[in-house]
DNA sequence: TTGATGTATCAAAAAATATTGATGGGTTAA
DNA sequence: TTAACCCATCAATATTTTTTGATACATCAA
């Protein structure tokens, strides 16, 4: 029943990966397809360097995985993450309503 | 199939409201009952102006609705903002295997 | 080899967020 | 009323995160 502290900061560091709008949209493209990075860059029209920073947050958050392939480095989803972002969140309606406060004082 | 563009400014203001370690614990107290910002002071022990703060945060995101009662101001958890974040992430693996990438070029 | 390409990393600057302490507005009890 | 209490907000500061441009390191093709 009580939230697991030592994984909550995995937990945290994957929310914090997902609060980003750049972010959120290079999952968003990884959804349907495995891409490497220079066709990343071209989809979303931003710099290398920049796209570089995101997705070693990404990665670092377990929300991405890496491969390299010759010269390119392919970035895909790592579903486990979000299944264990996903279930994190459900715990908050598993036990049902949630008591008012009984008087403070 | 694709991703809500609307809602996704929403999803990840949930997200980022989720990304900070006191407003973790916040919700986590919340989980088990509704409280008054001075309780959740007292059992933070962090003084009342940065609550009020994060709880600001939290409130923006839809995570947390609050209701006055004599001086006291209670925040208890909005449950339906936490499915909605939920079902954001189940989408991912909605669609099960993610193709590998053609060759890039 | 050499030069071009794909990518990561670094340092500096810019932007966004968080913290702190002070103040003020409601509400209640005396 | 007055004073105490609960809370939000504000301005200033501190901290964190992001962006940018430069550089460096592989890999591959010629």
């Amino acid at each position: 029943m009580s939230v697991n502290v030592e994984n909550t900061v995995e937990i945290m560091a994957g929310f914090r990966a997902l609060a980003d709008p750049l972010r959120l949209q290079i999952i968003e493209l990884l959804r349907s397809q495995e891409l490497c990075v220079c066709e990343l860059c071209k989809k979303l029209e931003v710099n290398q360097s920049k796209l570089s920073f995101h997705l070693k947050n990404l990665k670092e958050a377990g929300l991405v995985n890496s491969h390299q392939e010759g010269r390119w480095i392919y970035y895909r989803l790592n579903l486990v993450q979000f299944v264990a972002l996903e279930h994190y969140l459900a715990e908050y309606r598993r036990f049902g309503d949630i008591p008012s406060a009984r008087n403070c004082q």
